[in-house]
DNA sequence: TTGAAAGCGGTACCAT
DNA sequence: ATGGTACCGCTTTCAA
């Protein structure tokens, strides 16, 4: 905890320094520096030169502390290994980078008790906005919580935003940016459908994930459309991994129901699914169809390419982004009694080779 | 006018809004806070009383000002939607919060400018190590390029850290934390030569990257020691993505030369390929054999999965955090028996299902 | 044990 | 156009 100064600590120049240097005030080399203020050329070129020489850099703390300071985004996810969540983060940290903007990066490992501590972590640093990635279990309970954040962040004149996430109830200081899930679940499972498949295999997720949810209904409501009696007893919940999509498919293979197609909540359980029939000498698509969800480039890779859902992960991490400068900027007096704006955007079923009409025999 | 002039929300509470509610000095609020100083009990739960009540939490800027602070690791990468490097800045991250470090995340969009942009961006912040990623191009530039980063944090009491690039010439305060990249292309080329392969197509990347050299070396080497002569008509360079590839074997298998196996210098370059193959209606193994490199997740979510090296990136991120926080305590009595400025892990083969000895018509 | 006060490195207001 | 200087919020002597 307690940190020492360290030794080369000592050498970093300071603004007085390149002042005495110059043989000039501080405040000319402030203003120099932050070049919002006229100078005379002469004391440019003096002061650069030192600056220079010194290789000098403001001191970020002690600007922030003085009121400049750079703003900063913490994003914070469960895992950034996960390819949707790389791509948010790429959307959030690219659009914070041209804004000369600084990214923070936390990850949670999906511990309730990590996040509450990088939230608070992140409160310390004083960042613009804090940006919490992925689905959420247990909705009462994440709705109390999100909310004591969301008040927390915005007492200290920071913003929470959602991504990905259900978005908050009441009047609550957030920003949510989401998309339009059960929607691409339902055009998803429409696709299958409308090739002629009656008995698929659905792997949502976990069951008390968000998104699992909302793609399960949307894969639902797709099924009354066509007038299809939905069978629960086809549906197999559990991790967005490749090994539950290996094991749900391996199973149903063994043990029944029988099935044409496979609707799997990710990508990456689509991979899993499609190694598990390969096992079992099931052709894709040929035997039996396959489609995935997020669209990352796993899905392209694959033998047959997936047709999938399209998610604008990376454009949704810019859109936060978008959401918290405009509100920095705007802002100002005018954010009492908003419940927070809810953004979301659109998705579509990208259309490649892991889906043939059932062929039965 | 909205007339919220509730206490302290004029902004977010500091520590003299805390003292005063307190009734107690600033340096006692300051002292039960930090926890490194003997505190009565009596005062501890007033003070903590209040700061649960004003939701109080230090103000990060202020403290590192003033001597404390939370070191700050900056990690800066070309692209953070690259697996490799994500698994290297996970390791980061997570040896990193394990100590109650903070993480920065940046990406240079491979732009020498944007990196030192963000080099200097992190020397403001006051990082107490700056963590590069990744093969580097231009040898000789590189270096001077290096040692003048290196020299510059160490002068602000930082520390810099190459992970994945080539170590540093002379005697420069840098740590580099490295894998055995060509030791792996020569394993990997070995096990194709060892299977019976004499024409192997070889995609080690691009032709001036650092990572990209050595993979060719290691292969090369492994050709003389089996005695088989290194064709560079074999050779085709490009970046390390799917397209390029998919681009390669197309083309090798319309204008020749001809192959029995391909040596990718990715898995990405290795499942690009395979859809190359697939393409012309060749199969992967019994047809053609295919090796990557790196082995991130999808090596083993393609079909067949993916022969390839082995590369620990997470542990490097583990590894190179652990060098700057033992550099940073240690001071001056480092372990003995170490050598903490280049530390480089070992690669394997891992074998799976994407070779067999070559079938000649 | 607790309090008062001197910085830490900048910024910006007030003079000149 | 410059210089002087009072803060920003916190840590850490130095006294009491």
């Amino acid at each position: 905890m307690s940190q020492r100064k360290v030794s080369g600590d000592a050498g970093r120049a300071t603004i007085r320094d390149v002042a005495e240097q110059a043989g000039v005030s501080v405040a000319s080399v402030s203003r120099v520096l932050s070049g919002n203020y006229p100078v005379s050329e002469e004391l440019r070129r003096r002061v650069m030169k030192v600056v220079r020489d010194l290789d000098y850099v403001t001191n970020a703390h002690a600007r922030s502390l003085a009121g400049g300071g750079t703003p900063t985004v913490a994003i914070l996810m469960d895992n950034i290994t996960g390819a949707a969540f790389a791509h948010v983060a790429k959307g959030v940290e690219g659009a914070a980078t041209l804004r000369g903007w600084l990214s923070l990066v936390g990850t949670t490992g999906n511990d309730p008790e990590r996040e509450l501590a990088l939230v608070n972590l992140m409160r310390q640093q004083g960042v613009a906005a804090v940006v919490l990635l992925g689905g959420a279990y247990d909705q009462d309970e994440y709705q109390l919580r999100m909310a004591r954040f969301a008040r927390s962040l915005d007492a200290a004149g920071s913003r929470l935003v959602l991504v990905g996430r259900p978005s908050l109830e009441g009047d609550v200081p957030a920003t949510t940016v989401d998309y339009d899930n059960e929607g691409g679940a339902y055009a998803m499972a429409s696709h299958l459908l409308s090739a002629g498949h009656r008995e698929v295999l659905v792997l949502p997720g976990h069951a008390g994930l968000s998104t699992a949810q909302g793609r399960l209904r949307g894969a639902q409501r797709a099924f009354e459309a066509y007038g299809v009696t939905f069978d629960p007893g086809m549906v197999r919940h559990g991790p967005y991994d490749d090994q539950h999509g290996y094991r749900a498919v391996e199973q149903a293979l063994r043990d029944g129901p029988a099935f044409t197609a496979v609707l799997a909540g990710t990508d990456v359980v689509a991979a899993g699914a499609m190694q598990a029939l390969r096992a079992a000498g099931l052709r894709v698509p040929e035997d039996v169809s396959i489609v995935g969800y997020d669209d990352i480039p796993l899905a392209s890779q694959l033998t047959p390419q997936l047709t999938t859902v399209h998610v604008p992960y990376e454009e949704m991490g810019r859109v936060a982004l978008r959401a918290v400068a405009d509100l920095r900027e705007g802002g100002g007096g005018r954010r009492k009694g908003i419940d927070g704006d809810h953004l979301v955007l659109g998705t579509h079923v990208v259309v490649r080779n892991s889906v043939r009409p059932p062929t039965r025999p």
